[in-house]
DNA sequence: ATTTAATGGTTGAAAACGCAACGGATTATG
DNA sequence: CATAATCCGTTGCGTTTTCAACCATTAAAT
């Protein structure tokens, strides 16, 4: 049944006696569960919002949140947006090395220390940002009219301080 | 410069004089920016939870979403897991086709609608489920030691406020 | 009834991704 | 110092994802 070679430890997981057959005892409420919960809502957000950059300005979401940092911050170094972002760093590498052939960011070779670069938007780049700035934005005002203020700051110190947890237990 | 052929739009958007050059008048906030907030901290937990079913498991993250909302409601069908995880359709018919492949999953015609078919956990899948869930359990007792119940039961409200509010503007 | 539209799910082809391995640069260790 | 270990970023390769087209079935319209 299972196609893979070798995984004897999933084999024994399964043919072990403890919850086959039967619903398990440990039982995982999924809609208080917070990484379903979070991550459903993330994925509604982008599919909702991804339409403001992908379509006229032909920009994968990857892209666009690496142009988000980099906006933010005037520079940065690759590693320092994976670990903002979490994302994978040769999902970051081939997304920047598009945006470079697409004249929207900037390599630069750092001075002090040769390894890393510093990434920068061209004035092109924004350009491009500047131009879906205000999309986004519109669509963020549209989102927040489903919150009190107070409750979106609350959200916001909420998610904050999970974050800070998540650093923690890495 | 732009690689693809015909999008004028584009370049229209990108010449226009207004904010080239100079930082845009509508800046966008990165830290208070919910799409940014709840897509780092979806991506940082998942990448710290992840490994307890990819390693020894063998699922993708996507394989485990899907036995998530099988084992929550019994038979589910592919667009109800559409619907609820906002993921793409085709991810999910060849997440469970794999699924299936192993043994964890089974697709039955529907009587009543001869399009839809229902999915379900076999009793393998069930056993891969009861195998993981202790283990993700574990992690989330862990994470959720960084917030107070009451706090945990506000973001669980707010992040379904979200939700709903993100239902009504589709 | 017959045609037309909409829905559920699958699939081909191209793009994007994830993992592991790598090369060059720096830091730590003996 | 030399040498090992670490770090930054890129790349090869196999897998997954995406987008659109598609087939089969059901619902709506004329």
């Amino acid at each position: 049944m299972d196609t893979k070679p070798g995984n004897q430890q999933l084999e024994n997981a399964l043919t072990d006696d403890s919850d086959a057959g039967e619903k398990p005892s440990t039982y995982l409420q999924l809609d208080t569960f917070l990484p379903s919960v979070i991550r459903n809502l993330a994925e509604e957000i982008t599919t909702s919002m991804s339409g403001r950059y992908t379509g006229d300005f032909q920009l994968t979401i990857t892209e666009w949140r690496i142009i988000l940092q980099l906006a933010a911050k005037d520079s940065l170094t690759a590693t320092e947006i994976v670990e903002i972002t979490a994302m994978e760093k040769s999902k970051v590498s081939r997304a920047v090395s598009h945006l470079e052939e697409r004249g929207f960011a900037a390599r630069t070779p750092s001075e002090e220390d040769h390894r890393t670069k510093a990434l920068t938007l061209t004035p092109r780049g924004q350009a491009l940002y500047g131009s879906i700035v205000p999309r986004v934005l519109d669509w963020e005002k549209y989102l927040l009219e489903g919150l009190e203020i107070s409750e979106y700051r609350d959200l916001l110190y909420l998610l904050n301080k999970l974050q800070s947890r998540l650093k923690e237990m890495s």
